[in-house]
DNA sequence: ATATAATTCCATCAAATGATGGAAACACAT
DNA sequence: ATGTGTTTCCATCATTTGATGGAATTATAT
């Protein structure tokens, strides 16, 4: 109970809580420089010192906002993966997909943030966690990509980078996609489906030869 | 000869075309609202004001990077075309992979700006052409998605949209991928296109059934 | 009820930022 | 050389923005 994140998480209708919430929404929908303090506290409905109060720094908050989506998303694939284990490699990557596509359409902001986490540059950099995220190594053994105990070949990681992004691009592309393409939500959120199961289940189920059976009867349609 | 960005792409070497320049830059990295007015005078190493003389507003300047850029890699897009054309699928994609990510590289403003187009929300919107930009339609022609002469279906545009974004990724995220991975910049980049084939190649050349031997043997290492 | 601590708001600051008017410098034709 | 139009810079504004001190309010313990 040190850290001001552990008492908003501690207490989701705590003043910090809510303005942590209304954080990340707005810091993933406008950027770091695109949201002003004062964004944040007119959406809480509080003046903008009570948010230094509880945050400090605008810097301090984005942090924070940041190690909270990651808290979030890592908690989000360890409980995928739990559903998917010991499934047939197909099924697993159409189930994954599945169920964190719908994750994400209703966190929008955590898509949202992760990419303007590698894309973007502030004028300050106070980027620090340079390391490779430990769940980006779950889900290259769970992909097959490479075997427990072994430490994980670039090669792996590049790959899981690029179905991450897949997802989050078509999450956070939503708006500009959905009125390009004159698709109703629903129907967006099932041609994003499609569209990963059509990219991401063919290169990952053909890496392991022999079971292109299940890719093309199974899952796609 | 109407427009600035006109007679800023006759002679690369006048002040408009030298500001533009430098616009694309500090836009792509930071951001349209990370990146103020002043930066760009700075790195030009002009007054301010000179800027607001040849470009007027800092939307408008914005306005005219957006066009710049799409303009830029629509051209390469027509290049690529012109090489692959008539060559097996497989091949086709492998060749435009390996020049539109080498391109990029060597422009990686356009893959900054054509995603934060996409994702970012801007305060006051300036967000005016929400059309299917055409060479959407020409790559789906292109990768056999469609036949020439018919309407685009949206699950091609979908595929074709979630392609160039896996590229735009790779390259807009090289400084915090490569940062993770410790890699050098040529190591990365033969990643990058080795990952990029092994996402691609399967899904696209998959589609059209009895090629998957070419796909196994001929393109991937 | 009262003292103490925690929370919230009002007023305000300094710096940063978008933007402009006008003087100076420059280019160039006559 | 002179006049004309273009380009560049200096000085300056009005807002916006990050940030804080201190008063007022509310909660909590005794």
């Amino acid at each position: 109970m040190a850290t001001p994140l552990e008492k908003a998480r501690k207490d989701p209708n705590s003043m910090k809580a809510r303005i942590l919430k209304v954080a990340r929404r707005m810091y993933g929908e406008y950027g770091y420089h695109g949201t002003t303090t004062r964004m944040i506290a007119l959406e809480v409905g509080i003046d903008i010192s009570t948010l230094y109060y509880h945050w400090g720094e605008k810097t301090d908050l984005y942090e924070s906002v940041i190690l909270d989506i990651n808290n979030d998303l890592r908690n989000k694939l360890i409980e995928v993966e739990k559903v998917i284990h010991g499934r047939p490699l197909a099924r697993r990557l159409g189930i994954a997909i599945d169920m964190v596509t719908d994750y994400l359409f209703e966190c929008p902001e955590i898509s949202n943030l992760v990419l303007f986490q590698y894309f973007r540059k502030t004028r300050k950099e106070p980027n620090l966690d340079f390391h490779v995220p430990d769940f980006i190594s779950d889900i290259a053994r769970s992909m097959d990509l490479c075997k427990t105990g072994e430490s994980i070949p670039t090669s792996a990681s590049m790959r899981v980078l690029a179905m991450m992004n897949s997802i989050h691009n078509f999450i956070s592309g939503e708006n500009f996609f959905r009125e390009m393409l004159k698709l109703k939500r629903e129907e967006y959120i099932d041609h994003v489906k499609e569209t990963l199961e059509f990219m991401l289940i063919p290169a990952f189920n053909g890496g392991s030869q022999g079971q292109t059976d299940i890719n093309q009867t199974d899952i796609r349609r």
